[in-house]
DNA sequence: ATTGTAAATTTTGTATACAATAACAAGGCT
DNA sequence: AGCCTTGTTATTGTATACAAAATTTACAAT
């Protein structure tokens, strides 16, 4: 008997272009507010224009740019009112994500979770560039993705994450907190271990609450290095 | 001087045909679980198929359809447990726009939910077709369009409410819960004309929560009519 | 010099044509 | 008979070609 092998890891080529143009602006090789032209991409890219399209139009589902009729797409800019908004909306939606975890995760998702926490205790120095690259990420991440609620895993996914890890990058945000991160990591998946989906709600939602304070204290000094050009 | 105005209702084939496949999926004439052929939907519409792909990539971005890479595209199968995950999303996002709402809304946006709220008040039978068509989802839509996050006016036009409006239909839930449905609207939008936005959201976030309590109890009776084939 | 108009160019939107993949059916093999 | 193989068909993915719209450029009139 010849066993199946599905390959779910074949990508159309559109797919390919999406994920490749995202990081183009998550990088910053295409600059925020630049407009984009289909042509020159499907050139660079060496696709046609029709898988170029089809990211687009995808690209503008996931709120990283914004098309015009007959005119074309540009990168979203960004600007700190709206990062502000993003993180109201993160409180929420993780803060509801980690209660459903807390209620519905598997011993191996909850495995993996501890596991990441630890391995982020070890020493200070690994866990400063681990946040720095945006790591943390992973942990806020992972507990949406473990909620076993479909549809809140793919709107974090493909509605919020993204956008993110452009302000991550975009505004420099790296290494901010990593102090009192980590112990509110811990905090909330503990409460997820012992399936005390309330408590894990409301931890998570300080904890994000936590970082937003801290985003608008550094705003009001005027913080965030060289990126306040972007604004 | 010739005045300018540039005309934003004019609309692209992929969009109007984007909003025709929405429309065939919410009304039941495709239903779910189907396929949907790219080419027989192309001819049905009497447009190429390059339109019908563009809608189909936000189709899937909307969550009503699902892709699969060189197979096709399928309506998605609602299910009551689905609709239980989606209201507890809705409790948390639409609990923040009534918060937004509460601390920007503008005085013409105020009058219009006041408005809206006044013509329900008028009579009980209008009342009744009102929620039965599904009315009172305007509310709802109001006070999200209102908040002034545009993130979450967003995420919850593009992510949430196409498939509230398949769910009411599908389901057949028009008319559940009319009693109780008025009093907390009005309790909702007085939180919001005192601008008070803690009062707002906890009122939103109860007012979706006795909703889910209402369909979990009518899907312990059995209850939906004859929709629960649909499962 | 500036503004307005019109031609030219570029870019997007749509249609058609071709390639690649998967679903389906028929026939041969154990 | 049942199952595997293989060829056929249908459908999606991608490329190219054409149409329509917007932007840019050039030029003329004030």
């Amino acid at each position: 008997m010849k066993t199946i092998i599905l390959d779910k890891s074949k990508k159309s080529l559109s797919d390919i272009v999406f994920h490749d143009i995202r990081e183009l602006i998550e990088t910053g090789k295409i600059l925020p507010g630049s407009k984009i032209s289909e042509a020159s991409l499907a050139n660079k890219l060496n696709v046609s224009r029709v898988p170029i399209r089809d990211a687009m139009v995808r690209l503008e589902s996931c709120g990283l740019v914004e098309r015009q009729l007959n005119v074309g797409a540009r990168v979203v800019t960004l600007s700190f009112h709206k990062l502000i908004d993003i993180y109201h909306i993160r409180e929420r939606l993780e803060g509801l994500a980690a209660r459903f975890c807390a209620e519905n995760i598997s011993r191996g998702g909850l495995d993996k979770l501890q596991g990441l926490l630890l391995s982020q205790s070890k020493n200070i120095e690994e866990m400063q560039t681990y946040y720095q690259k945006g790591g943390d990420l992973d942990i806020h991440y992972l507990i949406v993705n473990y909620c076993n609620n479909k549809h809140l895993i793919k709107l974090f996914n493909e509605s919020l994450y993204y956008l993110i890890r452009v302000y991550r990058f975009q505004f420099g945000m790296r290494g901010s907190r990593v102090d009192g991160a980590y112990q509110e990591h811990k905090a909330v998946i503990d409460a997820i271990g012992n399936g005390d989906g309330e408590m894990a709600e409301l931890l998570m939602r300080q904890h994000i609450r936590l970082s937003r304070n801290s985003i608008e204290r550094k705003l009001e000094q005027g913080g965030f290095g060289e990126s306040r050009k972007i604004i």
